[in-house]
DNA sequence: CATATTCGTGCAAATCCATGCATGATGCAT
DNA sequence: ATGCATCATGCATGGATTTGCACGAATATG
């Protein structure tokens, strides 16, 4: 197994659980712990994780989570959560992925006509406790807990037997030549069954998500049927997918 | 578990809870309280939170999240959870009901071994976000957002493929005629369902239970294999369920 | 004031880590 | 082809860290 090659599954690992333990990676390789630890001590050394004793962990690990439990959503994410809910028509049945941005969707949901929402995220179908007119249908399956959302084969059987006007969609990264990516296999598996039995889909777009680093687990973009980007973007930033005639809207007021 | 996840876990149970008790956290995590006394040590100086007698309090304790946390939680409801909490073993699959009282039982469930959590409740599987070692998996159905459960025929269909060893069940009233009974006829439905698949049913009961008005809609308490009841709950009450043979579980320390 | 917890310190055992060295594979120049 | 340098890897050893236990002191409770 290749030094770089291992790095890498170390980090997904690192991003899976948030946690590292020298001990079990090197068990899982089939290598010694001192390899482990070598690299460990590299990955260290570029700050890409933090070592601790029995392993590492994520740099950072509190601060997404913290801003999460807070419920402090960016005024560009709150914007965007606002301006896309709009979408919704009575009658109509979108689903929403798991995450914060599309949890900003749920919020700003219109409360005055019906309609339903389908999600696999707990955490959504949470955000919508006390909505007075949506009808909630929940996609149940083994639960994958770093973006809590179910998983599994129960999930894409249960997600086969729906059909929504509109996918409201999430990514890790969206990067110019990869396009749009999210950090888990099975994630990703699960996002392209959704917009596979979703009349139409969109992206949600963050300036974070172009900022990203290099991605994983790649959706194809010919999958959808539009981005909806925040108006602080960097036209730039976009070009690619305008060149590859993605419909592209500005959030306004 | 390395040192840095623990004090992670401790910060969020303070933040959830707004205490943290020694005793409770090392009898979860499966360590000694002079680890958990030296992680508090360490993490007050650091000013991560202040010690205390006996446990851990926040810093700046919430004022709002508090009460509203005690209010939903009384001691006595949180006692009877982290008792029944104690009857999970390793490996085990167990089904947790929606509700206030079950949803105590998924904060106090031990952390120190993998079992497996079945829930049709987006709120209870929200509990488990940051639960280190429990499977989840999660229940799909149409919400009733009365009570955040997944209903309905998806729901019925996802539940029949699962085999719970345990199910703890939380019901609306308890009658001394009628039994055990909750206020909705498919929340009932598929109540009765679950204690089918189950291999054991344990009824969370409270004094509340058994002052409420009168049941709605029935379900069969020879279907229970015992009550777990507070111990500050009258003989009297209980009377019914001693003739019936129902086993009754009082909670202890 | 008496009793039961809880706390802090010291100590021993277990675990984990860093360093140095040996081995084998690979690449490169001769 | 041969020799040398470089690198990845595993092993051994001594040191550092963590953890649990014991015991006396401190604190809460009635």
């Amino acid at each position: 197994m290749l030094t770089g090659q291992r790095k890498t599954l170390i980090l997904d690992i690192l991003r899976r659980d948030g946690q590292v333990i020298a001990k079990k990676i090197a068990d899982d390789f089939g290598l010694s712990e001192d390899t482990i630890r070598r690299d460990l001590r590299e990955m260290a050394a570029e700050r890409l994780l933090k070592r601790v004793h029995g392993g590492a962990l994520p740099l950072a690990p509190e601060l997404p989570d913290f801003s999460t439990r807070r419920g402090v959503a960016p005024d560009v994410k709150r914007q965007l959560g606002a301006f896309v809910a709009k979408m919704v028509q009575p009658g109509r049945t979108v689903f929403l992925d798991g995450g914060t941005t599309t949890a900003e969707i749920a919020r700003h949901l219109p409360r005055n006509f019906a309609f339903t929402v389908v999600t696999h995220s707990p955490t959504i179908a949470g955000e919508l406790e006390h909505h007075p007119t949506a009808d909630v249908i929940l996609i149940g399956g083994k639960l994958y807990k770093h973006s809590m959302v179910a998983t599994g084969a129960a999930a894409m059987a249960a997600i086969s037997l729906v059909r929504p006007d509109i996918f409201f969609l999430g990514v890790t990264a969206i990067h110019p030549v990869h396009g749009l990516s999210t950090g888990d296999f099975e994630e990703a598996a699960i996002k392209r069954h959704i917009a596979q039995c979703s009349a139409e889909t969109y992206v949600m777009v963050t300036q974070e998500k172009l900022d990203a680093a290099s991605p994983c687990h790649i959706l194809p973009i010919t999958a959808v049927s539009g981005m909806v980007v925040p108006p602080d973007i960097t036209e730039a930033s976009l070009a690619p997918y305008r060149s590859a005639q993605v419909p592209i809207f500005t959030v306004s007021d």
